[in-house]
DNA sequence: TTTGGCTTGTTATGTTTATCACAAAATTGC
DNA sequence: GCAATTTTGTGATAAACATAACAAGCCAAA
């Protein structure tokens, strides 16, 4: 027979699963036990549970383990990059289709986006997805693949044959680097070409960053300035000179 | 200018994209005012933040507004469901390659299988594909398309083509009906040409669901019962006879 | 510049949560 | 079935958190 404790933690875990967060209290009548037991239980698996001030949640609601750098590189510039959501958002109207590429940067976009708004977003971002499901009035088409940790996102050649079915409006395109002259670059290779064939299909696309990313290169190339209707920065809209 | 107040929010939901938690004390220092100033803002935004015992996080991690009726079906049978998984997951060995159903049936899969087997994970629903990226060793592969709330999944045409690049050793189908005689069937079609192309992919192809499925017969048919090597439920494995 | 409304900080008080040590109860191995 | 070990409960104490009332500060319009 399993321990009384075992079986509690799987009582527990499954309430987790239905109730999100449930109170010490609530807990130690669930599982009739003292709510000394339930944190006593509770902080022998780390792995299992969060515990925030008599609360208990999933871990995995808290696991500071999110992907990426992505930890680390919220924190930079984050307002820089929201007030540049907040120009970019402009360019999107009702109906709309737009392509939301992968990163920090465009993650607030779609905070911008009247609610009463009806669109269409493409994206390759599972953070980016995430957010897209949880508005209402929003078709999300996900681009498949393998799964890159570094950025959180997905590609592969089958997700790049999706775009083909897809009628883009307007691109959304962010970038570790940019430079006026040679153009954009980002860190990671696999994002390169579905940024290029984004790029490629879409009406028009719109390169935003955070100012701080001006002036520099990186290793993945995918586009020259030229390519792009505008640099959005959170200091506003810069048009671009289509005269080489 | 925007107000003081209305900045400190973005800052606020900004630090929390990147902690997901924060103390109250943090938050205070963070946004230069006081404790009591910071539970004001919170308390006025239940929509962005939540707040437990000292700690914010956001509100979407609390929000029982997971999508489909996944927050429903989520705790009926949820021990169950954990049993059957636990059964299913010793089918599952280093180096495979597997297929997770969406649902909650299969959700705590991934749980049973030791951190040590380095395995890719092929999936469609936003809720799978989360958990596996928490996981290391694994390789997660996406199918992408248009994104479903009602299992919160996505499905389309080029979802479909990924699967032929794919070699899948076990597949891990879930239904919402199993009749013993008709054989397995699901609440929405999108899901149907998906769960077949996988089955009619895979080296093997197990059903697993807890027992209160079966008997029921839901709008979408997908297979046989002999599509299957056996049927999987809390009460352990069901051989499922290949003659006719 | 002054008024009035709104925002923020402070303080005080009561409640809840955290931690520890020890006792009681249950399990396990023999 | 008995002793050793583990698990669980209890109560005391300290720390952290919650709430409200009021004072001070800020901002905008007159």
């Amino acid at each position: 027979m399993v321990s009384r404790k075992a079986k509690r933690i799987v009582d527990l875990s499954g309430a987790l699963l239905e109730r999100r967060v449930l109170h010490l209290k609530e807990a130690a009548s669930l599982l009739n036990v003292s709510e000394m037991t339930v944190r006593r239980d509770v902080a022998e698996h780390p792995d299992q549970f969060g515990y925030l001030g008599g609360h208990i949640v999933p871990a995995a609601d808290l696991d500071a383990d999110v992907p990426y750098e992505l930890a680390r590189a919220a924190d930079s510039h984050a307002a820089a990059k929201r007030e540049a959501c907040a120009h970019a958002a402009k360019h999107i109207g009702p109906g709309d289709t737009i392509f939301i590429d992968c990163g920090t940067t465009l993650l607030s976009l779609i905070d911008y986006v009247p609610e009463s708004y009806s669109i269409t977003a493409v994206c390759y971002a599972l953070n980016v997805a995430e957010k897209l499901t949880r508005r209402s009035n929003t078709n999300v088409v996900m681009l498949g693949g393998l799964y890159y940790p570094s950025s959180a996102s997905f590609s592969g050649a089958s997700g790049l044959e999706t775009l083909d079915h897809l009628g883009i409006n307007t691109a959304f395109i962010s970038a570790a680097g940019v430079d006026l002259n040679r153009g954009a670059s980002c860190a990671h290779f696999h994002e390169a070409p579905v940024k290029q064939k984004v790029i490629s299909l879409a009406q028009r696309s719109f390169l935003v960053v955070d100012s701080s990313k001006i002036g520099k290169l990186k290793a993945a190339f995918f586009a020259p300035m030229d390519a792009f209707s505008s640099l959005i920065t959170e200091e506003g809209e810069t048009d671009i000179a289509h005269a080489g």
